[in-house]
DNA sequence: TTGTATTTAATGTAATTACATTTAATTTTA
DNA sequence: TAAAATTAAATGTAATTACATTAAATACAA
């Protein structure tokens, strides 16, 4: 289904505005399908996140700012969401060492274990991607980094 | 900035992984820029979408249950965004006379107004993509619409 | 060193979202 | 028709987000 049924609209005002839809159209399309999947394992999109962010660190702390950098999205509180995965001992906060101002929030077992439960779900999921090709999904990737820096390029 | 320097992270699991992740850090992406575009107009992206919809409607009214279907994000609450709106005077809302269960949503001068003024810079920033050339910006319609069409085809 | 600025995280809050439930009207069906 | 099911919108609520402020630690500059 096309963007202009997706939304029952036919026309747009130029390519650039239906593209515009079309994308946040598109990126909240796959949050909805990801919060259904995290749903059984008590996670929001956000905190999952968070999760596999830590997990790439390979056991190495991370501040909360360092998460923050990373997240797809920079508004929403790492504080907070450190809290909740605190709460569940998914993960393990501490003062920094280094720099007292700092914190230091490490993936726990626990919260490697419910990414690795969690992976299998999103491999399947992933997969239907495939059908598309890795040329089609290298040419996705390409101009939708494009989209964003020509902003740059005033 | 590609999507890798964005995130900070050099490695994906797959194309389709980095896709995935792509087409949701470029919706935020446009949806932050857009919030900081409407916060002088007073407008949330919802309310503000919500508004495009109705004008749509060249003076027809719409019910809450058919705007809905037309939002970008479905799961916000349609009914509350319209009390914000008529809150603000920009929209009417009155019962449907040929089903009383439902209501009907007119957009006001006052929002039609509104919305013109909006126009001028959000016009401005979509120019921005111009750039990009039409070819392109149809590519990129016709693969994000792809890529969420490749799901149906199990 | 001492005062100022900056950085890092946490917190307060109002608004919004997610999700379930309720209310009222209409449609279906027995 | 009367009862049951469905539909449309509103509402209640808990959680989350947006945004500003605060608190504490560190860096910097006079």
């Amino acid at each position: 289904m096309g963007i202009s049924e997706a939304l029952k609209q036919s026309k747009f005002p130029s390519e650039a505005a239906k593209a515009v839809v079309n994308a946040i159209y598109t990126g909240n399309w796959i949050v909805q399908q990801q919060q259904e999947l995290l749903k059984p394992f008590g996670l929001t999109v956000q905190q999952y996140n968070v999760l596999r962010i830590l997990r790439g660190q390979q056991g190495n702390p991370m501040t909360v700012l360092a998460i923050t950098e990373r997240m797809l999205d920079k508004m929403s509180n790492a504080s907070r969401l450190v809290d909740k995965l605190v709460e569940k001992n998914l993960v393990l906060r501490r003062e920094c060492p280094k720099d007292r101002r700092a914190v230091d929030v490490l993936i726990l077992p626990a919260g490697l274990d419910l990414l690795t439960q969690v992976d299998q779900v999103q491999n399947d999921w992933g997969k239907h991607f495939d059908a598309l090709g890795v040329s089609k999904l290298e040419e996705m990737n390409q101009i939708l980094d494009e989209f964003r820096t020509v902003f740059s390029h005033n």
